[in-house]
DNA sequence: ACAAAAGTGTTGAGAGTACACCCATGC
DNA sequence: GCATGGGTGTACTCTCAACACTTTTGT
């Protein structure tokens, strides 16, 4: 009865609530055919030597995508990815200095470089998913697998599978991303008629690849094209 | 090169950029065949005379989503209802007071008697969707139009369209809820047949509509069933 | 009887799956 | 040649949109 009269009408400039609000970043990568997070371990206390995503305060002249850029490039060297905000949490007692809001993003990039290559961010590394969840810092656990299931229901309709692969990659790469996002196996034959057949998804190159690996006929490289929606999407078989 | 260096070690409690965290509601609902959201009148600065989503300040002691339903039942009365979080919004300029950074629910509700009869917030009403367009005030225009594409993306795979009917409703009702969001015609007898065939979705009860308007044979009496996801979507055609 | 809305039957077009088969490369 | 993976052809199945038609009410 009070606070809301204060919104609506007047009120005294600093007669709030005072919250520290943080920017995080959930960075996802496919490994081996695992899916893989970025993480750092924490230094001090709390939850000292525990892996976290990298974020941090915002600050108060920026928004809160540049805050989430910003705190990756810093933590981690990383930059010029899309970061897409998925979620905000914000229980009272998820960080137990104060209280703390933080807004939480989604990015999705091809098999990286180790990060502790480029910047002082010498605890930074990749994890497989599977083998960190119920162990990470704060909340980051309820954060992870809702930045998961949210992964799980956007590949179904977007392009965004395709940022996991290099960027010119073949329809087996893309393929076999779907196939460990989903834990499923795919046709490969129909899988290259479907995906080649959604307007403005793949635009071929003149390239191949190198047919590496013991043999097979070397596959066409794709780019990315500027389709934004997948209609109809790519499911798994049943 | 400093905040992030104090969040990751130990640092001083109080030494972080203070912001105000407000959580506020888009309630959404149709009437007349109208997309309508629930608007309250400012009557103070800034924005005075303008409309704006219920909402304010979150408590030091309260989550996101308490703060959320709080703020909805003082300010108009309603109660009761699934909020779920969609987005937040953070630029710095977006409240000229302070820096606020808002936490964003979306709901979805049957035609409710108007809220003035319920509480004091005598300022609170719901307005046509497109009458307001680009009036409202803070950086709500934006919300409301992120809100809405928010709404048309999940009402194609969740059944929550069925939130804007009463609790028993029947097969035309739900079709003509989907007929407004799309702004398309569908068949009744396809429509139909779709919505039936999809496990769990309505269940049927032994109750009529009493055909009121004009003649018409009476429609069976359905309530929304246990499905969480409808695959295949519902999708206008084309 | 007639209009109006609910609900069912039928059919034809298109999409998806399974799988046979051909192509290009490494060994 | 043979193994391996890329890529095409084809036939069967299933779904869905279109629309004719029957059912049940109000006037």
């Amino acid at each position: 009865m009070t606070d809301e009269k204060d919104f609506l009408s007047g009120y005294d400039p600093g007669d709030f609530p005072a919250f520290a609000v943080t920017a995080d970043v959930v960075l996802l990568t496919m490994r081996a055919g695992r899916l893989c997070v970025l993480l750092i371990e924490r230094g001090g206390p709390p939850f000292k030597g525990m892996w976290a995503f990298p974020g941090g305060f915002v600050k108060l002249d920026e928004n809160l995508d540049q805050a989430a850029s910003r705190e990756l490039q810093e933590e981690t060297g990383i930059s010029g990815i899309d970061l897409t905000q998925f979620a905000s949490y914000g229980d009272p007692d998820r960080d137990p200095r104060m209280r703390v809001v933080t807004v939480s993003y989604l990015a999705v990039v091809p098999d990286l470089p180790s990060p502790q290559a480029s910047t002082d961010a010498a605890k930074a590394r990749f994890w497989p998913v599977d083998d960190v969840e119920g162990t990470l810092a704060f909340d980051h656990d309820r954060i992870l697998g809702d930045a998961l299931s949210h992964l799980r229901t956007v590949v179904e309709y977007s392009p965004l599978a395709a940022s996991f692969c290099e960027r010119e990659f073949t329809v087996a790469d893309l393929r076999r991303v779907y196939e460990s996002i989903w834990g499923v196996d795919l046709d490969p034959s129909n899988f290259q008629r479907k995906v080649l057949g959604i307007d403005d998804f793949l635009v071929p190159t003149d390239r191949q690849s190198s047919s590496s690996a013991g043999g097979g006929r070397p596959a066409r490289l794709y780019r990315l094209g500027k389709v934004s929606e997948l209609r109809p999407p790519i499911l798994p078989p049943d």
